[in-house]
DNA sequence: AAGTTCCA
DNA sequence: CATG
C-alpha cells in the first residue's frame, strides 16, 4: 500500500538504493517448506553461536548449507568446506533454496545468480547483529539474497561507509531483500528482536543469507 | 568490531 | 525504559 511498512510488505518492490531492492513478501507461498527445511539441516549441522576475533560471543545463532558456509572464531571470518563442529561437509543446499535465490536476485536485476554458500542465522528475542559488511567472500559480483522468516525485525541498512547514516525498514515472514552492484558491500545488520509471536516460528526469527562464496560463478 | 558497556 |  502506500503507507509505509508498518505491518506488511504487501508485495511490494520497494528500491532501497541502486542495486539494492526490498521484495514483500516473494517467499510467502513456500516460507513453511523453508522453515522444514531449516529444521532438516539443523538437525545435521546444529544452530552455535560463533566467537568472534577479540573473544566476543555472537547472539545471533548459525549454521550454513551449500559447498561453503560462514564462520568466525579467534582466527577471524572465512569460509570453511566442512562444518567445524562435525568435520564433515556442510549439508547439501536444497534445490528450492537455490532456485528462491536465483528468482529473487533475477528480479532485483541480478540474473544468472548460482548461490554456493547459505548463511542460516536464528534470532532470539535480544538477539542482534551490528552494522557490518559482506565481505568474505571470493567474489563481489554476485549479489546477496537475504530471506526473512518468523518475527518480525528492524532491517538497519546503512551506506558504503560505516559512518553513513543508516536508515530502517521492517522485514516480515516472507519477505527477501537483494543487494549487490554498486551495492554489494553495503553496511547493514538488524536491531534488537524484540519479543513478538509468530505461528510458524513462535518467538524466534530465521534469515537465509544467499552469496557466492568460491571462484566460479557459471551456471 | 558480524562484540559489550555506558551515558545523555 | 527506549534510543542513539
Amino acid at each position: 500500500m502506500m503507507l509505509p511498512d508498518l505491518f506488511a510488505t504487501d508485495r511490494e518492490k520497494i528500491a532501497l538504493d541502486p542495486g539494492a531492492w526490498l521484495l514483500g513478501d516473494f517467499a510467502l507461498d513456500e516460507a513453511s517448506a523453508l522453515l522444514a527445511e531449516i529444521a532438516r539441516i539443523a538437525a545435521q549441522a546444529p544452530f552455535r553461536h560463533l566467537e568472534t576475533r577479540t573473544g566476543g560471543t555472537m547472539s545471533v545463532a548459525m549454521t550454513n548449507c551449500g559447498d561453503a558456509g560462514w564462520v568466525s572464531d579467534r582466527r577471524g571470518y572465512r569460509y570453511t568446506d566442512d562444518d567445524p563442529l562435525s568435520g564433515q561437509a556442510w549439508p547439501a543446499m536444497p534445490s528450492q533454496f537455490r532456485d528462491l535465490a536465483r528468482r529473487a536476485a533475477e528480479t532485483a536485476g541480478f540474473p544468472g545468480f548460482a548461490p554456493d554458500a547459505c548463511l542460516i542465522n536464528r534470532y532470539a528475542p535480544g538477539t542482534r547483529l551490528s552494522l557490518h559488511q559482506d565481505r568474505d567472500e571470493a567474489r563481489h559480483d554476485a549479489p546477496i539474497v537475504s530471506v526473512s522468516l518468523g518475527v518480525p525485525a528492524r532491517f538497519i541498512w546503512g551506506g558504503q561507509q560505516r559512518s553513513d547514516r543508516p536508515r530502517r525498514h521492517n522485514l516480515f515472514h516472507g519477505d527477501i531483500v537483494v543487494w549487490g552492484g554498486p551495492a554489494r558491500l553495503t553496511f547493514h545488520g538488524i536491531d534488537m528482536l524484540r519479543k513478538a509471536h509468530h505461528p510458524e516460528t513462535g518467538d524466534l526469527r530465521f534469515n537465509l543469507t544467499f552469496r557466492r562464496a568460491r571462484l566460479p560463478n557459471l551456471a
